[in-house]
DNA sequence: CGTGATACAGAACAAACGTTCTATACTGTG
DNA sequence: CACAGTATAGAACGTTTGTTCTGTATCACG
């Protein structure tokens, strides 16, 4: 058996043990779960195994746990009209994990449960969840969650030689153009549904 | 300021440390999170975090990131009338992962690029991604992904007396009633829509 | 058989890590 | 002021953890 292939089918035991610790294995870890009792040994295979992504290493060399949660990774399909791979086909390679999708910035993103109509012609409909990005500097047709004198609002924002305007997405709401202080509070990232 | 809510108010702190890190600060890293030169502090401060769930323990002592991922833990703010909350006075308690929200089976889950405007009047868009879920029985109103008359399509299901019957969420489309073999290949458990 | 590559065992080592002890500064209370 | 409680500084200590070195066993190849 080539080295590679080793290495390979041992990455699902390592994410195994991840999955259930919530950590990385230490070496000591690794020589157990190998059979193996060399601390060489479990350090040449920790060095593939962060090669490969699956563990990390903290700034000291200490093995840790890859950023991503690898448990919740969803294959991606082209469309509906590709059809459906059948279970014993898929790999995991082209998954994504719906964090890394939609949420670039962790720290800075928040969700907010939406109420109200004004924004249903941009298909955001009332209980809807929106990712909301904190510290971003909205651009011209952005969806922004604003304060504009002194009340909430979700609106599209639009600025122009006569200043900045907000616009529902929903004809029975008016264009507001804020005459005092606006406050752009984040800008929607993402919008997202759990239907069933 | 009593010691609890020293405690209270250091929690996020460290919350954004394994946010950002994706693993449980050591105590060196504690003492220059909080400015203090003492790892007796430090070690006093971890009891506190591991008591309060912020932080957990290997079996050896070992500081460690609780069980779930943190790292995409986002906060849910009740609606956007409730205003945001400072970046002080936050805390970690109510947050949920989008993974987790959203997927309860990921095994069975794929992710789904809309092509068409058949659902727009659901909200769904082109460019959307549906999260479909494999092997759910449908039941009434609910959206599916079929394979009707040899033809991939997305409607909403609908069974009676009269059989089943294939709604689209737009009236430039007609209803189908599938006259070979309908397969319902999976359920639309959730829409997501990257914007920005 | 000889050679080289690979995997492993075992030990020694240094750095990182958490615990514990002693001492000092600050607070509030009587 | 005396006293107690708390937070912190600083150092010593033992354990954990990853690295590295030496040596051995196995296998493929010529």
């Amino acid at each position: 058996m080539s080295p590679q292939s080793r290495v390979k089918e041992r990455i699902p035991v390592v994410n195994r043990f991840v999955l259930k610790h919530g950590r990385a294995p230490t070496l000591d870890e690794l020589c157990g779960l190998f059979n193996v009792r060399s601390k060489n040994t479990a350090s040449v295979m920790a060095a593939k195994f962060v090669e490969a992504g699956v563990l990390g290493r903290t700034t000291t060399g200490r093995l840790t746990a890859p950023r991503q949660n690898p448990a919740c990774k969803l294959r991606i399909l082209g469309s509906v009209a590709a059809g459906f791979p059948s279970p014993a086909e898929e790999s995991l390679l082209d998954t994504l994990s719906l964090d890394e999708y939609l949420v670039t910035r962790p720290e800075a993103t928040f969700m907010l449960k939406v109420e109200g109509d004004s924004m249903i012609d941009a298909g955001i409909l009332p209980g809807d969840t929106v990712l909301v990005e904190r510290g971003r500097t909205p651009r011209n047709g952005d969806i922004v969650i604003a304060c504009v004198d002194s009340a909430w609002t979700m609106k599209y924002f639009f600025k122009d030689g006569k200043g900045i305007r907000l616009e529902p997405a929903n004809k029975k709401y008016e264009t507001i153009r804020p005459k005092s202080r606006l406050a752009v509070e984040g800008v929607v990232s993402g919008v997202i549904r759990k239907l069933v």
